[in-house]
DNA sequence: ACAAAACAAGAGCAGTGCTCACATTCATCT
DNA sequence: AGATGAATGTGAGCACTGCTCTTGTTTTGT
């Protein structure tokens, strides 16, 4: 037992072909969708007898655990490359916007309908799936401790804070939305989100929130086809118009 | 040929057996999603050979579209009876919240990721899968008629114009969003609705759009357990939280 | 050199959608 | 009333899926 970064060549063989699986397994669900994603296709492809894949990967939902993670992780890498360039509600809608053109399948895959008796496992699969939704409530808290949250603007410490807090305050007149009475859930929301590490008010909560579920829904829209036909040289421009109208 | 009201057995019987597929069909996409929608278990429930259930209905995507017609003529019902009450933009939120808590996989089906290579028939679907989108857009047309869009508040003469106009205008405050150059694209929406017997302005289509993309995207977001765990009793103070930020 | 671990092969099970040749039952027309 | 033809039901079969189990081969570590 001396140098031991020597690998065995079975060693190296193996990770070649679970690299190989995992990307014959991205190629698939890309041309034709998850419910194609065979992995007796897979084993053909590799020259191999079918049973034989099965010592590769535990079952067909491992392999599908592997591509959700790949996906979120892709998907957060997009966006926090963009962000790089501005930092926006709205550039963070247009990429993950063109993000979904890219891999319309993989979108599905992760905010999509989920897979009929299949549970993602949450300890591998929050953590990426996380990571562009805490952007955003970044993003909405930053810009509200200028004229409108009450939280003091400290910056947070998160795991690996990559992102820099947002600084063009001001320019932000939300409707009349959280005045009369917050209803606790929020309350209870935003207290989950300070353990996650983001430090945010109410009215941020239900801000960020709100600018989630509309980007999500119109990108889904987009993407399944929900407004017809006819809409796909005007997506950018629709979440332009509707990211503004929210008031970012 | 006299009186021909008279259905001979079979014709009876024939109905009798289509009305069960369906009704079998629904149950199994309600128990347990879409992929367990087997024809060969609905003919073994039947007490028929597998083969013979294609004697009633051409193929399982034919099936399919007859339940998708009928989750979304469902769904439709669903709003307009509670705009009946009430009609505002939050009640057709929480009206289309509680249909997907009754019925969440015909939510997941129709609007979830498409089935792989099915195509619905556009002639079948596209009507009642409209319904509720167009009482959304005349809700935010006769609201906004009132103090921002610039259409006038004639009354629109839509096929079966069941929900009368709205008339608590006033109460709207939407953020700039609009303002600066409208892109050509919202426009050619605009003008497309009309083409549908809807006759809005510009700024209240892309109004129209955010809330429809906000509502389906925090709905779907729940259903699909975007959210995580532990949101099951905040759901309806999601809904309405979301609504008023929009400004409804 | 040898035992143990890793890998591969092939047969098999249960399930799916769908087709086809064949048998039966019912409706209709003469 | 009886023949004709359409509607309905049967059973075998094809190609595909995930997954298991037994058997054989190859590589690794001692």
């Amino acid at each position: 037992m001396a140098d031991e970064t020597a690998k065995t060549p079975r060693q190296r063989a193996r990770e070649e072909t679970e690299a190989r699986i995992v990307e014959i397994g991205n190629r698939m669900l890309d041309e034709d969708g998850v419910d194609s994603l065979s992995l007796r296709a897979i084993a053909r492809e590799l020259g191999i007898v079918s049973s034989a894949v099965y010592r590769y990967v535990r079952t067909r939902d491992e392999l599908l655990t592997i591509l959700i993670a790949d996906a979120f992780t892709s998907l957060a890498d997009a966006v926090d490359t963009a962000l790089g360039q501005e930092k926006s509600v709205e550039a963070l809608g247009l990429a993950m916007l063109a993000w979904s053109r890219r891999y319309p399948q993989r979108w599905a895959l992760i905010y999509g309908t989920p897979i009929a008796a299949y549970q993602a496992p949450r300890e591998v699969t929050v953590e990426p799936g996380t990571r562009v939704m805490a952007t955003l409530v970044q993003l909405v808290a930053a810009a509200g401790s200028g004229d409108q949250a009450g939280s003091e603007s400290g910056d947070q410490a998160g795991p690996d804070s990559g992102t820099a807090p947002v600084d063009d305050a001001g320019s932000r007149q939300p409707a009349a939305a959280a005045s009369p009475e917050l209803s606790p859930a929020i309350a209870r929301l935003a207290a989950e989100l300070e353990t996650l590490g983001l430090d945010v008010g109410p009215e941020a909560t239900i801000a960020a929130i709100t600018a989630w579920v509309s980007i999500i829904g119109l990108i889904s829209s987009l993407r399944f086809g929900q407004f017809g036909p006819g809409f796909d040289n005007v997506e950018d421009d629709l979440m332009t118009s509707v990211v503004r109208q929210l008031g970012w």
